[in-house]
RNA sequence: GGCGCCGUGGCCAAGUGGCUAAGGCAGCGGAUUGCAAAUCCGCCAUCGCCGGUUCGAAUCCGGCCGGCGCCUCCA
């Protein structure tokens, strides 16, 4: 299979091999635990999700690495004296406000004050969210999610390394930068150039910050600070990292030197991204740090850039508990609608497009709980030879083109195939890749609605028969129309009268 | 000002030089139904604009218009 991906660093397409095939080694940044993770945030990592369901699916042992950042780094970490809030007090706030409320389930954190409960608690809450997303990758907690602040040691033995070798220099008041005119590559990334930056920014870049720095673009790598929530004692004073040396630290602690892949939003490729190949490569001699880099764009809500002053800004929780669309969403149909727009154009969050995508993902679980009916439960044995999965395979390799993908699946779809257990072999198949959980069609959803709900859900379904009976169309019209103020869709056949959960 | 991405029907979106421009959702007409839902059948676009290359372009080139992102914490 020839699989090609769009690299930022090329700004084109390139053929895509690992180079130890057939291991791949991929790295993907991960949130900043001090909030709950929003659909913007899971965008991109479904984004990469779906990249190593793909990868492995064609047959690659993938590595998928995800870091955690749980240092309290500040508000507005580039500028020099590291000005703005700490991340962590400002969530300590929040949450003790929410506490006083008893708004949030955040009364869970004994004390916000304390930094490390507060990450822990987020970070529980990021993992739990990406599971019930299907991140392949947070049901490997520990051997793939590694969090910042468990290798502050390795972050200090690479900022030793950086200093040796003369990409970082430290100021007199003991602060570590990373000297970015010693690494001749800095740029290549994101297509700036030092002249650029150090004219350009609109004019942003204020002077009296950049006092102590030799470049307005050389970056934190280490801030001696006594008075900052979460510290460590270090060769250069008691302080905290700079936020770029995390991940260049923890992919070659665990990945090598030189990753295949490395993914995140757009906005991390500069300075973040940029950051991180300096002082990888500036540690390993190395031309590459990641050889193929891929970012997602970001995710609109309606048409506008989501944010908390507009009112569009929803996290996972938000969106699952009905607070979008006024009703409880299936986890499945979050995840389509993340992955279901090509990760290189910005998609738009909307109602409507949840509901075409419960569409959908209601269409494959019917149609894969039909198939297992009909053969039994019986899957024949299929490969990538097989034409529906291969041409699905083969539309993903193309930079992951998944409306295309998901096109053939809808066309074969249509066809209502014959062969049943060949047929329910494809759907758990595609299942490996879309993550709906296709061969359990109904337990989660009556599950979650198991108590008072299902049991009143089952007793209008029988009033509606019994009215029917009795020919009191207006009285089973009323039952059904209150199914459906529940959130059920209903059916009526010769067989009796049946409901389920809506998806959406 | 610098660096990029994008512009196909009401919405999402495939298509990368040549059959009547995939598919989904919505809509419309019909079958089915006590009425519905689901299902099935049928209908519904000349591709942002202008110019060029070519026998032939949504697809290549140039210009313009429009949307978006980064350049500052941000997925």
């Amino acid at each position: 299979m020839n699989i090609q991906f769009y690299n930022t660093l090329s700004n084109s397409m390139e053929p895509f091999e690992p180079l130890n095939a057939p291991k791949v080694t991929m790295y993907s940044c991960g949130p900043t635990v001090y909030d709950y993770a929003h659909i913007g945030n899971f965008r991109s990592f479904l984004f990469a999700d779906l990249l190593r369901r793909f990868l492995e699916a064609v047959g690659y042992e993938v590595r998928h690495v995800m870091n955690i950042t749980d240092v309290g780094h500040m508000t507005e970490d580039q500028v020099a004296d590291g000005g703005g809030e700490d991340k962590m007090a400002s969530a300590a706030r929040r949450l003790k406000e929410s506490k006083k409320q008893g708004t949030d389930h955040a009364t869970a954190i004994e004390n916000p004050d304390d930094p490390f409960q507060v990450a822990e608690f987020y970070m529980d809450a990021f993992l739990e969210d990406a599971r019930t997303l299907g991140l392949k990758v947070a049901f490997e907690e520990s051997e793939n999610i590694f969090r910042a602040t468990d290798h502050i040691p390795a972050m200090q033995a690479m900022i030793t390394k950086l200093l040796e070798r003369g990409h970082a220099y430290q100021c007199v008041d003991g602060t570590v930068y990373y000297s970015v005119e010693s690494f001749p590559s800095y740029g290549k990334l994101s297509g700036n150039t030092l002249d650029q930056i150090r004219s350009g920014a609109g004019g942003r870049v204020e002077a009296e910050d950049q006092a102590s720095k030799r470049h307005p673009a050389d970056f934190l790598l280490w801030k001696p600070d006594e008075s900052h929530l979460m510290k460590w004692d270090s060769p250069w004073g008691t302080g905290y990292p700079g936020w770029h040396i995390e991940c260049s630290a923890m992919a070659s602690l665990v990945l090598g030197d030189v990753i295949d892949l490395h993914t995140g939003g757009e906005d991390l490729i500069f300075p973040h991204h940029e950051c991180e190949i300096a002082q990888s490569c500036g540690v390993t001699g190395e031309s590459h740090f990641a050889r193929f880099w891929l970012h997602a764009r970001f995710l609109m809500v309606e048409g506008e850039k989501m944010s908390k002053s507009k009112g569009n800004f929803f996290t996972v929780r938000d969106v699952l508990q009905g607070k979008a669309t006024g009703r409880d969403v299936h986890p499945a149909v979050l995840r389509y609608e993340l992955i279901k727009s090509h990760y290189r154009a910005n998609m738009n969050f909307t109602k409507k497009g949840l509901s075409d995508s419960a569409a959908v993902v209601r269409k494959l679980r019917e149609f894969t709980a039909s198939m297992q009916q009909k053969s039994g439960g019986e899957a024949a044995p299929i490969d990538q030879t097989h034409p529906i999965w291969g041409e699905f395979l083969n539309a993903l390799s193309d930079d992951l083109n998944i409306s295309k993908a998901m096109g053939g699946i809808m066309t074969w779809l249509a066809s209502s195939p014959t062969d049943a257990s060949e047929a329910l072999a494809v759907c758990q198949k595609l299942d490996t890749i879309l993550g709906f959980s296709l061969e359990e069609p109904t337990q989660p959803l009556e599950e979650a609605e198991a108590g008072g709900e299902a049991e009143q859900a089952e007793s209008l379904c029988k009033q509606i028969d019994e009215a029917r009976q009795a020919k009191d169309y207006a009285s089973a019209d009323a039952a059904r129309q209150k199914l459906i103020e529940l959130g059920y869709e209903v059916s009526t056949t010769k067989e009796g009268t049946s409901c389920k959960k809506q998806l959406v």
